[in-house]
DNA sequence: AATGAATGAGCCTTCATTCAT
DNA sequence: GATGAATGAAGGCTCATTCAT
C-alpha cells in the first residue's frame, strides 16, 4: 500500500494515480462530491474499482487531492503578478482579468477546475479553506492593492473592498454563472477573442469606475490630500 | 391522493404540504438535489417517510414543486420594476439593485432559495431552464434596458450585453461567491445598512462605468449622434 | 360497517361490493393474489381505495370472496349433469365436454375465473380446498361415473381414475395451457365453432379409448364378466 | 463485476451463483417472480442481499438466468428423440410420456422447474416466449411427427394438432395440475412404478384412440389410400 | 502491488392498512 | 356510511468499502 502519510500535494506519484486524479476531476467537477460514483471515476481511469480506496484510503481522500491537484494547476495563475511594473493601471487590471479569464477558459486548460470550484461554491466541504487561502485570498489581495492605488484609500478600507467585489464579481460571472448564461445569451462562445473582448471590457469599466471614484474621493478630502502631498 | 394534475406552481395546499415545502427547501438547498435524503426532509417536516410520495408522487416532482416556491417568493422581486419614472438612471439602477439584494438577504427571508440557485448554477436540473425564463431573463432583460439607455446603444448589442453582465455579476458575487467572501471577509455581515450601502456602491460603480461608455460611444459617433439631434 | 360476520359466500350485498367483485376478478386473475395490487381494484372499481378493506376487511378477504364468487359462477356447471339419460356415452361426454368448454370461454362470460384458477394452481391458497370441492369434485366424479360405465371398472378402480385424468387432462390444457397454445398455434381461436369442434375431437378420442379398455378389460376377466351378465 | 456480456446460459460460472441459482428456483417457483422476495432467495442462499445484484444486475436478470437453467435441465428431455427407430408407435410413445414423466418427477430431480412453469403458463413473463421455443415447440412437433404418422395426416392439419393437444393434455395435467391432484386422489405418490403405469396409461389410451382416427381416415378418404397403395 | 468477489448500510419507492372526519 | 389523508413496513436496488488472494 503507498505511504499515506507522506503528503503528496495533489502531485500524483504514479501514472495510475494520476489517471484517477484526472478521472475523478472530471467526475467529481460534474456532480459534485456527494452525488458522485467511484465507479464511474474507476470506469473513466480504467482501472479497478478498490483502486481509489487502495491509493487515496477513500472517497473523500481522493476528494481532497483533486481539490490539492486543481489548486496546483491555479497555483501558476495566483503567481501571476498582477501589478506588473512600468505599465499604467488599467493595462494591469486587463492583464490580470485576461490572465483569469484564461486561466478558466484557456484553450488548453481542462475546464473542469472551475466547475469543482462551483460545488464548492454551494456546498464547501473543509477542504475550501485551504483553497480560499492558497487560491483565492492572494488574487484578491491583488486587486484590492490596484484598487487601493487607482482611488487612494488604504487596502483595507471598505470601498476598496466593495471595488474589488465588483470587479471579481464581474470575472466571476463567467465562471459560476456559465449555466445562465449559455441559456440567455446562447450565442455566446468562450473563444480565446471573446475572452480578451471580455478582459478589455471588463477592464474598461472597472477603471473608469475606478477613476471616478478617485476624484470624488480627491474632492471629499482635499485638505488630507494636500497635506499628505506636502508632507 | 391528492390530484396532481392539477397544478400548485409552488403553492401549498395545505399545511402538510407547507411543511414538507419549507422542509425541503432547507434540506434541498444544503446538499443539491441529488445528495438530499427524503428521509431528512420528512423528519424535519415532522411527516411519514411516505409523505413525500403521497403529496408529490417522488423527489424530483417535490424538488420541482421547491424551485417553483421559490420562484414564487421571487416574483416580486422579478415584477420590480427597474425603470421607475421620474427618476436618475443612476437611482433607478441602485433602486434594481437593492430590491435584489432585499429579496435575497432581506431579514424576513429564508436563506434557502439562493442556496438552492448556487446548487442550480454548479449542476442544473431539467427544471432550471424554467427558472431562467421565468426569473433571470427578465432580470437581464431589464439591466439591459437600462444600460441601453445610458451608453446609447441598441438593447441587444455586444457592449451592453456586457455591461449587462458587469451589473449583474458585482451583485450575484455576493449571492453565490457568500462562503469566498466569508472567508476573506469575516467581518462583514449582511444588515440591512450594508445591504444599502452594497447597492450604494454598486450603483454609483457601474453608472460611472456606464457614462464614460456613454461618452466614448458618443466621440466614436459623432456624426450619427449629430444627426438623431437634427430630427 | 357491513356485517362481516353474515357470510355473503361471493353474493355482493349492493352495487358497490358488486363493482368491487367484478374488478378484483379481472385484477387478481391477471396478476395472481399477491402481485395485485388494491390500488388497481379500487380504481377499476371507480371507489375509493379505502373501500376494500371497510367492505371485506382486507386483501384476503376480498380474494376469498371473489373465489367464491367464481366458484358461484361455476355453480351451473357443476349443477350440469354429465350423465343425460337416454344418450349414447360418447354423446353424453360430448355434451359434457362442451359445457366445461362453454363455461370457460363462452362468449357471454368472464375470462377471469378461468385464470384466476391457472395461479391458484401455481399457488394454492387456503381458499382452494373448498373449491376444489364444491367444483372440481364433482366434475371429476361425473367423469369417473361415465367411465367406469364404459370400460366395466368401479367408480374408484385405478383405470376408472386414470382414464379420467386423461379426459380431464385434454381438457384444461385448452385452459390451463392456453398461454402456451397462443404460441404454438397463433392462429387457434376460441370460438363457438371451435369448442364444439374441441368438444367432439376430445369425445371420439376419449370414447375411442375407453372402448378400446372395454373391449381388453372383457377379454382379460371373461368369467366375471359371463357370470355378472348371468347374474 | 463478473462480465455480464458474457451469455451464460443457465450455467453458473462458480460456486457462488450455482448457490443463488438453485436458491431462486426454489423461491421463485413458490410464489412466482413478482411475490418472490430478494431477500428470501439471498437468505437461502446464504448470501449477501447485493449478491444478486452483483452477479445477476436485477432480480429481472436472475429470474431470466433461473428460467436457462430450468430449460437447460429439461435441454435432455428435448432432446429425447420420440420416434425411435425399430420400434412401435405406442412404445415410441410410451416412452416419450415416460421420458416426460420422468424429467418431471424423476426421483434425482429438484420439483421447482415444473412449479416455475405452472407460474409462467398463469402469468407469463417476457421469457416465456424463449422456454416455448426452446422446449415446448420441440415437444410439441415431435408429437405432432407421430401423430401423424399413425393417423395419416399432415403435421399441421387440424386434427393433428389437436391429437396432439390430447395426448400432451394427458400428461401436463400430472404437472400443472398436481395440486388439484393431491386433493381427488389424496393416495397417489409420485413414484418410479407410477410414472412407469401413468406412461403405459396414456400411451395405451392415446394410442386407442389414434388406430381409431386412422381407421375412420382410411374409411373416409378410400380412393386416396388404394391409388397410393398402387403406386 | 493490485484486484475480483463480496458485503452492509442506506436510499427511494410501493403498498396495504388505518384513522379522523 | 364512506372517504381523503397519512402511515409503517418492507422491497429492490445502489454504492462505498473491505478482504482474501
Amino acid at each position: 500500500m503507498p505511504d499515506r502519510n507522506r503528503s503528496r500535494n495533489g502531485v500524483p506519484r504514479d501514472a495510475t494515480e494520476a489517471r484517477i486524479l484526472e478521472a475523478a476531476g472530471h467526475v467529481f467537477s460534474e456532480t459534485g462530491f456527494q452525488a458522485a460514483k467511484v465507479r464511474d471515476i474507476c470506469a473513466r481511469a480504467g482501472v479497478n474499482l478498490a483502486a481509489v480506496n487502495y491509493h487515496f484510503g477513500d472517497k473523500l481522500g481522493l476528494y481532497n487531492e483533486v481539490l490539492r491537484y486543481a489548486a496546483c494547476a491555479a497555483g501558476d495563475a495566483a503567481n501571476f503578478n498582477p501589478v506588473l511594473p512600468g505599465r499604467t493601471p488599467e493595462a494591469k487590471l486587463r492583464a490580470f482579468v485576461l490572465g483569469l479569464l484564461q486561466h478558466m477558459y484557456g484553450e488548453e486548460r481542462p475546464a473542469w477546475p472551475v466547475r469543482l470550484m462551483t460545488h464548492e461554491l454551494a456546498q464547501p466541504t473543509p477542504s475550501f479553506d485551504g483553497v480560499v487561502d492558497q487560491i483565492m485570498r492572494p488574487r484578491h489581495n491583488a486587486v484590492r492593492a490596484l484598487v487601493a492605488g487607482v482611488i487612494g484609500r488604504p487596502v483595507d478600507d471598505r470601498q476598496t473592498r466593495l471595488c474589488a467585489q465588483s470587479i471579481l464579481g464581474q470575472i466571476i460571472v463567467y465562471a459560476h454563472g456559465r449555466e445562465v448564461l449559455k441559456r440567455l445569451w446562447p450565442d455566446f462562445q468562450f473563444t480565446p477573442e471573446t475572452l480578451e473582448e471580455i478582459a478589455s471590457h471588463i477592464a474598461s469599466f472597472s477603471y473608469a469606475a475606478l477613476k471616478s471614484f478617485a476624484r470624488r474621493n480627491a474632492a471629499a478630502k482635499p485638505k488630507q490630500k494636500q497635506t499628505a502631498r506636502q508632507i
